[in-house]
DNA sequence: CGGACTTTGTGAACGCGTGCACGAATGCCT
DNA sequence: AGGCATTCGTGCACGCGTTCACAAAGTCCG
């Protein structure tokens, strides 16, 4: 038997939301609040309250009627589900612009995601230091992968690299990868991989803007299509 | 009556690929190749086929049957729809690590995005020049968007910043927003918000994984959640 | 101690997106 | 010219996620 059972299966949907909570019961429990409402959660996540409810009723029922959801206890139970409980490390393959700038960003290793190596096939990169992670060969990936119990893989090179990236990280036991190269990662089954490209977010803004122009200025993001805050 | 008629709405989910679409057409055409048929394309962007055929059914019925797609008339097809026939400059607001990589990837300028201008609201990073483009102050934001005709911009801020930078590029009459901060932000109705948050897919890669290690290795991105090609 | 009020948890309806399956259209080969 | 193979376009059913609405459960106050 499972020494934590696994509950039911959360929607990817919530999955994705669960982080935004996280963040902002943080912040909460930051100011000394003790308690905060559905609604009150709701509105500082920029959805639905029926929503944070069902999302929250995945992790079991842990709010109290009449009153609300204790934060502290929240937190813990949002970082229990998400894996938060200890550190993940992870490797930055491609030292260039972006890979400079991900292992600079204070933000990962703050969240429980520290930066155990960057690593670039060219010479020339390495041995640099950035945000003080000396950046090593890419032929010691798997070493780092090994010694530092790496899972997660963070692509960062430029387009044509980033298969070979994907593949020398599978091949070195990672389980996720995040992918911010614009190209479609052919992986083995079983491997996670998310995707995060600028040029598509950009493109995504420019068809709202170009068909807010076309059709006359009428309010298209007034019916909110799903994302920030309605004030 | 409109100059371009606007067809009927394209389901968000579509726009969402159609740039995956666009890029992937480009990189054939550059090849050569003169037609692909959905399946090919489908194959290329790691998702269905028949989806492929409905995402494209959208812009009309391009195809031919029995042949396929004709890929620059696709091409040009994509690039209307998505509003890409011209140049979409963007500003970024925040001129740190962030701010820096995306002013200096090249991929912004490339895809039609050109980067009208970097502020930042600490006078001494203002007038640092960063791959070509000089950091100018916030207060000259309303400036640059009027002169330049942004409709863009990027959130590139420490999380505490982020909401007045919002507020600042709404007054200056951009309606779109990219946002690169953890943060929700608040704008009015019409705006455009789109988030890139990497704390959060790093947390939803580590939900996964905390997944495959609790439940004992089966397989979880077997079913292919998604994302990803299956190889 | 009881009644009014608040807020959660969830069943049920709805809507959207996905994937299947098949008819329609086109090219190719004999 | 006719038949066959290929591929598009799309109606339809299914499943997932969102939202509503309300009963259950708890608090607060007189």
């Amino acid at each position: 038997m499972p020494v934590e059972r696994p509950r039911r299966r959360i929607p990817e949907a919530t999955v994705a939301r669960l982080p935004v909570y996280l963040r902002i019961l943080i912040e909460q429990a930051n100011e000394e609040i003790e308690s905060i409402s559905s609604d009150g959660l709701a509105e500082l996540a920029g959805v639905n309250a029926a929503k944070v409810r069902k999302d929250l009723s995945y992790l079991g029922s842990y709010g109290t009627r009449g009153v609300g959801y204790e934060v502290a206890f929240l937190v813990y139970q949002i970082r229990r589900e998400l894996g938060l409980t200890h550190d993940w490390p992870v490797v930055i393959v491609g030292a260039g612009n972006l890979g400079q700038a991900l292992a600079g960003y204070g933000g990962f290793g703050q969240r429980g995601f520290p930066v155990a190596g960057v690593v670039d096939i060219d010479p020339s990169k390495v041995g640099s230091v950035i945000a003080g992670v000396r950046v090593r060969h890419i032929d010691d990936l798997d070493q780092i992968v090994q010694t530092r119990h790496v899972n997660i893989g963070v692509v960062a090179t430029p387009p044509s690299a980033a298969q070979d990236a994907a593949d020398r990280l599978t091949r070195a036991g990672v389980t996720s990868i995040l992918n911010f190269a614009p190209v479609v990662l052919a992986v083995p089954n079983g491997i996670n991989v998310r995707k995060v490209d600028l040029a598509v977010e950009l493109q995504i803004l420019s068809y709202y803007e170009q068909r807010r122009m076309g059709v006359g200025l009428q309010a298209i993001g007034s019916s909110d299509s799903g994302r920030g805050a309605s004030a």
